[in-house]
DNA sequence: TGGGTCATGTAACACGTTACATGATTTC
DNA sequence: GAAATCATGTAACGTGTTACATGACCCA
């Protein structure tokens, strides 16, 4: 249902291929609502059914064929009525680490494995302040809060930033915890 | 795949019946891996016919029948074995009020939104104290690390209550970006 | 007398994952 | 010469969600 809005809000951006949507999924999107290219096609036909996309065929010659997807009136009427409704799920996280720690008995196991994540969470707040960047595009925050018209990329991108600076905080505590019983042990 | 090893470890804590592990996934567990009583009944099943864990059958008078889950060594094993793998899958979250966000072009209704969300954090932070509080059992967080033997249980708690205050931190930023933009609208 | 708790489960469906297939083109 | 990119898709499977059913008990 929800993966439903998040194409049509991905398409907000303009025209797009499944393949670029993917692309968006496996990026941005990916913070708050990952999905697999083949959902996205799945997805995409199911819209295309609804009339809430339109399929325009596009004929290449040294690539594969595509077909480019925009909203229809109806999609973006549809999203807009969805954006304003409170959310009925809570925010889920899935967390393969926090399943590893919380059975952990050997602490130099934890310790690697929570090193690992800073690396991991580092990368990917370096790939947010080349995103972040690119938005901006030379204009500060607030000249940048000033001019577009839609802010909700930037907000959904900050989320993704706290998430991963909080990511490393956490961590740090982790380790420090660690630390301090192996003193004692 | 990941479920299985949530439930053996979720019954690290002892033996436990498929409605107790249910509120498990409802309550602690669900900050890093949810699941419904559906799925748990499933996955017992499934573990119990690969030998990880063992069911007890327990007659009751006044209260429907009931089977009890005890890991097997087996299971302790394969868990332990789990446990010190670096993960697969990276963190996913899922986040409704994001796709939202994202979208949104009324910035009354964002507003709102975000209130609410702000309001349901808090909730979630005095549940988390409340946790806290069961678990530390009148001592200090000094104390309690030295004595008790596994640390996990609260290193993932420690996480579900940074994950909730940096929420409240972005919502914050949130109505702070959407309040600069109203002044200039 | 209506709702919540205890306790399990079935059935149907929706969503997500993995592996594979195609095949030219570009990049190292 | 191998790998990545572009671009789509099928098939099979595994996971997660929703609705429903049972039935006694407890509490206000």
């Amino acid at each position: 249902m929800s993966l439903k809005y998040a194409v049509l809000a991905s398409l907000l951006e303009g025209e797009a291929s499944g393949y670029e949507l993917s692309k968006v999924f496996d990026v941005s999107f990916a913070n708050f609502w990952p999905a697999t290219p083949q959902q996205l096609y799945r997805e995409l036909e199911r819209l295309a059914q609804d009339g809430l996309v339109e399929a325009r065929f596009v004929q290449q010659e040294r690539r594969p064929n595509k077909r480019m997807f925009t909203l229809t009136p109806a999609g973006r009427e549809d999203l807009r009525a969805f954006a304003v409704e409170p959310p009925r799920r809570p925010t889920a996280v899935r967390d393969e680490l926090l399943i590893k720690l919380q059975a952990m008995e050997d602490p130099e196991a934890a310790h690697a494995l929570v090193e690992e994540r800073m690396t991991w969470a580092r990368g990917k707040l370096d790939r947010y302040e080349r995103v972040r960047d690119r938005l901006l595009d030379g204009r500060t925050e607030d000249e940048y809060l000033r001019e577009s018209d839609r802010v909700g990329p930037y907000l959904t991108l900050l989320r993704g930033i706290s998430f991963e600076e909080e990511n490393l905080r956490w961590c740090e505590r982790v380790l420090g915890v660690l630390k301090h019983r192996a003193a004692w042990g």
